[in-house]
RNA sequence: GCCCUCAUCGUCUAGUGGCCUAGGAUAACGCCCUCUCACGGCGUAGACCGGGGUUCGAGUCCCCGUGGGGGUACCA
């Protein structure tokens, strides 16, 4: 049996990082067996849907790597893949299941119902349907559906079973008793079918194998169970991921901008990082290694590592995380992702030598993005580092240095970190001065602190034309 | 109200009755490396929600409580 999952979101618009979890687990575990990974979209619900939503879905999911095989997009043997597009599927469903005894035409109208509310205390009711539309004559039903009586379909909760056990992967083996299960609405008086129905036929009709998803979601799961044995179709695996909740400990919200993928994307987190954080949530690799590539991550994943309580997005580690990945990239293509982030209005020169220049702030750098925060270090704002520089001009003894260690650079053959750094060196033996002595105010000249990466990376990283034109603020 | 479910350092987690004096990661702090910064290395501090059982022995099993989450919709 080949693995099928899916990602069934709705189209509200940017995912958040609760909804992408769940994708990436679904993609992951497809992938790692070589299954298909399919992108459905849910949107029974008209009031929810966002113009565009579907799009930025579709955007966000494309840009984290997490590749569909069948999906709106590009169609596949079980489409249509958007609920709105199957009415015909839901038809022939609710046909079966009528026919079957399965479900019934119920004509109570929620006034009606309004008579059997029961008393929640503090002011709250519920409405528990009895099932008395059920014990209608099937003459009766025929007659008033024909005479075109309002009428919503209900599933008739089977009275042989007094239970329904479910299997799920990571919560274990849970029971719910069918007592607590009134016959739900199937499909609305207005034609629309809801949306624990719609699920069912779906998942059965593109022959989902496991239905990976958060936990929100455990509670309905008695009642697709119950669908997908009306339909005498086998159950899928089941697994709930535990919630993932804001760095606040609360639920998740859309306005909680710096959780949603886009957010991090703008922000020049790498993908790849993203997926790897991610999937940290709720799971943990078998030794514990919590820097994974993707491959690893397909190799290595897996709902029997996956924890049950909740967890709570921290943006500290997401950035360490990031980090690492960051880090183990080769310097060309780090430079190559960084170039779009580049700031070039602020910080015109470092696109001329941007590799040095990444090479010289790598180890601070967390994210894509974060280059043009530091880039100030090599780019002070030139008002200040003009006084500093003809400050240290003005000190006899400081120019004797500087003088010295110009010489030697105008001497140098490449303009490169090692030998610059070499040359910076030799022009203080030059003065005969070495260490703080040296290569402090030599830090201050070029770069207006003391603190910073060694000299030789910031002189490669400016270039020589800035380098020179530095040292001439200080010493003419 | 009723049903389901969760509960280890601030956070992410390891842990499936003795290996736990509860391990790792992150964040914090300190030391080292280094001209300095960043990186890195080393170290310090920090947790089994509470109460009852079961057992020779409980973070691990059971019950109750407390707190959180979900459902109980013609929402998804």
């Amino acid at each position: 049996m080949t693995v099928r999952t899916r990602f069934a979101p709705s189209p509200t618009g940017r995912l958040h990082l609760g909804n992408v979890r769940a994708a990436a687990f679904n993609w992951l575990l497809a992938r790692q067996q070589g299954g298909s990974f399919l992108l459905r979209i849910e949107d029974t619900d008209i009031g929810r849907n966002v113009p565009g939503g579907e799009e930025m879905l579709i955007e966000d999911l494309r840009w984290l790597g997490l590749d569909w095989d069948e999906g709106p997009d590009i169609g596949g043997p079980h489409g249509p893949y958007r609920q709105s597009e199957r009415d015909a599927s839901y038809a022939r469903a609710v046909e079966r299941l009528a026919a079957s005894g399965a479900a019934y035409a119920c004509f109570c109208s929620e006034e009606d119902l309004e008579g059997e509310a029961e008393d929640f205390g503090e002011g709250r009711t519920a409405l528990r349907y009895s099932g008395r539309c059920r014990a209608l004559a099937p003459s009766e039903r025929a007659r008033r559906v024909a005479a075109g009586e309002p009428h919503v379909i209900r599933f008739a909760v089977p009275e042989a079973v007094s239970v329904v056990e479910i299997e799920d992967e990571i919560f274990g083996d849970i029971s719910f008793p069918t007592s607590d299960i009134d016959d739900f609405v199937l499909r609305r008086s207005d034609g629309r079918v809801t949306y624990n129905f719609a699920v069912v036929v779906d998942d059965i009709e593109m022959e989902i194998t496991h239905v990976v998803r958060g936990v929100g979601h455990l509670s309905n799961t008695p009642k697709q169970a119950l669908l997908f044995d009306a339909f005498g179709a086998p159950r899928p695996v089941f697994g709930h991921l535990p919630t993932v909740l804001g760095p606040d400990g609360k639920k998740l919200s859309k306005r909680l901008g710096a959780t949603a993928v886009a957010e991090l994307r703008s922000h020049g987190y790498p993908p790849d990082a993203v997926l790897n954080y991610l999937s940290l949530l709720g799971w943990s690799h078998p030794e514990e290694k919590e820097v994974l590539t993707r491959a690893e991550l397909i190799a290595s994943i897996g709902l029997d590592r996956v924890g049950r309580s909740d967890t709570q997005l921290d943006p500290e580690k997401l950035r360490w995380v990031a980090a690492q990945h960051l880090a183990s990239e080769p310097l060309a293509e780090l430079a190559a992702h960084m170039r779009p982030f580049l700031d070039l209005a602020r910080f015109p020169g470092a696109g001329e030598h941007l590799e040095a220049v990444v090479d010289t702030l790598r180890t601070r750098l967390s994210t894509y993005g974060d280059i043009n925060a530091h880039l100030e270090l090599l780019y002070p704002p030139e008002e200040e580092a003009m006084e500093k520089r003809r400050a240290l001009g003005a000190d006899p003894e400081v120019r004797r240095v500087l003088e010295a260690v110009r010489a030697r650079l105008a001497a140098a053959e490449v303009w490169e970190a090692a030998p610059l750094d070499q040359a910076v060196r030799a022009g203080g033996a030059d003065a005969g001065v070495k260490g703080a002595g040296l290569f402090h105010p030599v830090r201050v000249l070029l770069i207006g602190s003391e603190k910073g990466p060694d000299l030789g990376k910031v002189l490669a990283s400016i270039g020589r034309h800035e380098a020179f034109r530095r040292l001439a603020q200080a010493l003419g």
